[in-house]
DNA sequence: ATCTTATATCGCAAATATACGATAAGACTA
DNA sequence: TAGTCTTATCGTATATTTGCGATATAAGAT
């Protein structure tokens, strides 16, 4: 790339990329699911449910965790991974929030 | 990369990542943002508003038209593009439906 | 027909993302 | 202490993304 061109935009607009970068693949997404409908959160159950190495669960989990979206705290030899119910919270409210200021301000498209 | 494991994932959840994806850099969240905000849907004028050269800002329009976030029609010389608000409002509901599912079956996180 | 204007696409370079195996690190167990 | 189990990190290869300038394309103007 020739130069990061991201600083030039809105702080806010950056939070929500990067939270969307957080999101913006299949198996991460599958983590959430995962981490949610299991109390477990342990890393190992992960790979089990996941076509991946234990590496590459190892990474993503990593990648959402430094997005925020969810917490990591070792328990023992293992580690166990939650979701930060309150930074997706307010993601959420902020995508709601775009979508819905979007909207009110140009109902009909005009092509 | 070794080789794709996107496609051993669910449609849902491919789809999901890719409209995460299709919104995970700030340009095309400004994008977005000018082409609500104004009626205009002109590619000169999200150029001038854009830190970006004008073959970069077309290369973002590509990407969103091809996540199908947005419409674009040729208008003379020149290209309108128009956010797809049906689509939006689909992956809006779909990412609300995530969120709500997930939260409803693990409120207090375990760490 | 030629010029101008607006946009799209091509070609390239550099940065990131993605994946894996190998290995390190940390915590229990014998 | 040594061995085992679980997870994190490193190193590496490849794919994709991001950015730009240059060029092609398409429509209107002269």
């Amino acid at each position: 790339m020739a130069i990061h061109k991201k600083e030039e935009f809105t702080q806010k607009e950056q939070d929500l990329a990067n939270f969307a970068k957080a999101m913006a693949h299949p198996a991460r997404i599958a983590i959430l699911k995962v981490l949610a409908q299991r109390n477990a959160c342990i890393c190992g159950e992960i790979v089990d449910l996941l076509p991946l190495a234990q590496s590459t669960v190892s990474q993503h989990l990593k990648e959402l965790k430094n997005a925020g979206l969810i917490t990591g705290t070792i328990d023992g030899p293992r580690s166990c991974y939650c979701i930060n119910w309150k930074a997706f919270e307010k993601f959420n409210s902020e995508f709601s929030f775009l979508f819905a200021n979007l909207k009110l301000k140009n109902e009909k498209a005009c092509c």
